[in-house]
DNA sequence: TCGCTAATGTACGAAACGGTACATACATTG
DNA sequence: CAATGTATGTACCGTTTCGTACATTAGCGA
């Protein structure tokens, strides 16, 4: 093969794969010969770019991160009403978590390990933030409003829409199984992207 | 070691060993020599009564099913008022999540698998029933008084409640790192406990 | 065009790992 | 108390798997 040199598709590629192997098979569980073979190079260039298996794993958290993170900037509900915008931002959320399930997995997986990898990535602390400012503002209005209840933060509620969101992608097999609900179906995923909606807003606009 | 021979406890303590194994480095990650030298037995045992990683994997998934249906069945609520009743399933949820980290871990890890091992345990097919009947039966009743909302079935609530409870504990490592929070601590565990609460009952009774 | 370095490919090694063959001791039952 | 099957221990085997030593090629600047 005459394939000309190109270090950066290369190693784009590599990420690429780890990735999808990484969430299939878990940290543990992907080969990293697998990882090579699906890639037009071979398993030297993982050793070249990343310095080993934990280092390329190390690449694809944050590389994954910084997706979600640059996503999560572009989610912005500023000009509705608390309430409507409020719906708005888990509606968005849901569809988001549905659109990245490997990002999803991969974060499961590095729960598993007690987050043991992403601690080493330091750029990556705090990373949270821009996700809570943008609730931050909406819950402030409503808060001033009367409309939205004052004992919870931006950071309870991000919590609540992501565990919702989480669950329904990242537990879809085993709860699935047990209550006999393809939680795959596009009518189930939309039963669930209202019921979320409902969640939300039930819960914020309570007395 | 002039220990005696006990096939039943030989058999449990490989059980409970493998399951926090597995739980703690997931199914690939999980070493049979390590499980074995945990317990005060050897490796050949894991064949002896498993066959194999596998069967053994598999026996742990289904005992730690079969913990928590029997849990779930001592769940009971039904002489407190529909509204007050889903709160404290809620609240038992909860603690029991909180109560049994393993068992969350563990069903993370068949997810990362897409419940490909939990497929062969045919026993445990349906083994949701018991969860949502006791649900059931709150809506049926709140729905009749008019205090609980209709559009929403059991299964529906239960998933609710299961995604915050597991995120809770199975994302604490991520969650926690990225927004600073720990999700260990006592005083947080008791805020989203309360909230968890709130939650439910803000949501099925709104109008 | 002539090096020189970044990039890539090949082949192989050492350790880890799941699994098994074989030997043996215990306990129960007739 | 002998006999028999259940339970257990030891030592080892074949593969897999991560990692690396060594060779080689492509392209860029002098």
């Amino acid at each position: 093969m005459v394939q000309s040199r190109d270090a950066e598709r290369t190693r784009s590629e590599l990420l690429d794969v780890a990735t999808e192997v990484f969430s299939e098979q878990g940290y543990s569980g992907a080969r990293v010969d697998e990882i090579a073979e699906r890639t037009r190079t071979t398993k030297r260039m993982i050793y070249y770019y990343f310095g080993g298996k934990e280092g390329l794993f190390l690449a694809v958290l944050e590389a994954a991160y910084r997706r979600i993170r640059d996503l999560e900037q572009s989610l912005h509900a500023g000009d509705l009403e608390p309430v409507d915008a409020i719906r708005r931002i888990a509606e968005l959320t849901f569809d988001h978590h549905v659109d990245h399930p490997d990002f999803i997995r991969l974060v499961s997986v590095e729960n598993i390990h007690r987050g043991r990898h992403l601690e080493k990535v330091e750029s990556l602390r705090e990373l949270g933030a821009p996700a809570a400012s943008v609730l931050d503002e909406v819950l402030a209005r409503g808060r001033a409003s009367g409309e939205l209840r004052a004992d919870v933060d931006a950071i309870d509620v991000h919590m609540m829409i992501s565990a919702y969101c989480v669950f329904q992608v990242a537990n879809s097999a085993t709860f699935g199984f047990l209550f006999g609900r393809d939680m795959l179906a596009p009518d189930v995923r939309e039963r669930h992207r209202r019921i979320l909606g409902d969640i939300v807003v039930g819960w914020l606009t309570a007395d």
